[in-house]
DNA sequence: ACCGGTAGTAAGATCATCTGACTACTATCG
DNA sequence: CGATAGTAGTCAGATGATCTTACTACCGGT
């Protein structure tokens, strides 16, 4: 391989000093990718990577559009919008909130809870080879730490807490 | 506060059990809108988020298309078409690779440094913040671990070293 | 009852990204 | 040296993702 002036840049002498922001796309990113192979290899070709991301954040008892949207933390209407797509796919439902007149909670209908039970050993795999690679301290350190951090540094769970 | 059927699942007993891509979104997702914080109050509200992960890769002594691409992992028109824009912006530079015919060199501006000049302060009061938060050794602790991560995690580092 | 605030939807616009295709340059091999 | 496989970067077209502005109807407090 001819090694130029544009890659003998990117050694191993670099990798300390990366920013803190690529370090965290890295895993982040290869979690999604994981993600999209899970659902593409049990034939769930229609749910785009933004659907899932919404998806993932729906809770047992259900979820409503504005909860959603902060937890993923986009406008209420790019919220609103893929989860009518996934309700039109058969991944969702919509049923009224009994608690809001206004509000209705979206769902995990059946396919999208057969979709998650496909998403999820996708995760576990990836997981086990960073489990493999740092140890299993390392990363309860990382959730644990990871944790911590989304006190101050999730929007959403400080609107909740009243911390911002 | 109404509390109603739809948010009291969110409390602190779920914070355990997140999955490992939402914990790593949240934080990542906070650096990129500290990003963009800093853009705008120095007054840069012409570079997109995309744009900014893009330039934020570019290596001192300039990178090619290809290499961007490969970080950022999008394809390479896709990086062709962001660099064309902070050309145009005015905050990067093409210039001929001169180990490769083909090949082309970005390399940050004047313009471009100065934006990174903002960006940087703006990343260093969030990561303080963390700091102060997690202390320390915690925060040195989940930079190691990322730095590992990033050697089984990152498609591009795996490219280069043949470790894929 | 009034009013400020909120849930969700509609509409329009822009940003971000991908796939397929192509030209020109590079490196390797016979 | 010529042939060839591979690569860098650009073009073109299409689609996904997201935002801002605006609006209607419901909620909760005074």
């Amino acid at each position: 391989m001819h090694v130029d002036a544009s890659t003998s840049a990117a050694g191993a002498p670099d990798a300390e000093e990366l920013p803190l922001g690529v370090l965290l796309f890295i895993p982040y990113r290869a979690l999604e990718a994981a993600t999209m192979d899970g659902l593409a290899r049990a034939g769930y070709t229609d749910m785009t990577i933004a659907q899932a991301r919404i998806a993932a954040r729906i809770d047992p008892g259900g979820s409503r559009v504005t909860r959603l949207a902060e937890a993923a933390q986009v406008t209420k209407q790019t919220a609103g919008f893929l989860v009518e797509q996934l309700e039109r796919a058969g991944y969702v439902e919509r049923v009224p909130d009994p608690t809001d007149g206004r509000a209705r909670l979206v769902k995990l209908a059946a396919r999208g809870h057969a979709a998650r039970q496909e998403i999820l050993p996708a995760l576990a795999e990836v997981e086990a080879q960073w489990l493999a690679h740092i140890g299993p301290e390392r990363m309860a350190h990382l959730r644990e730490t990871l944790t911590m951090l989304r006190e101050i540094a999730d929007p959403f769970l400080k609107d909740r807490t009243g911390l911002k």
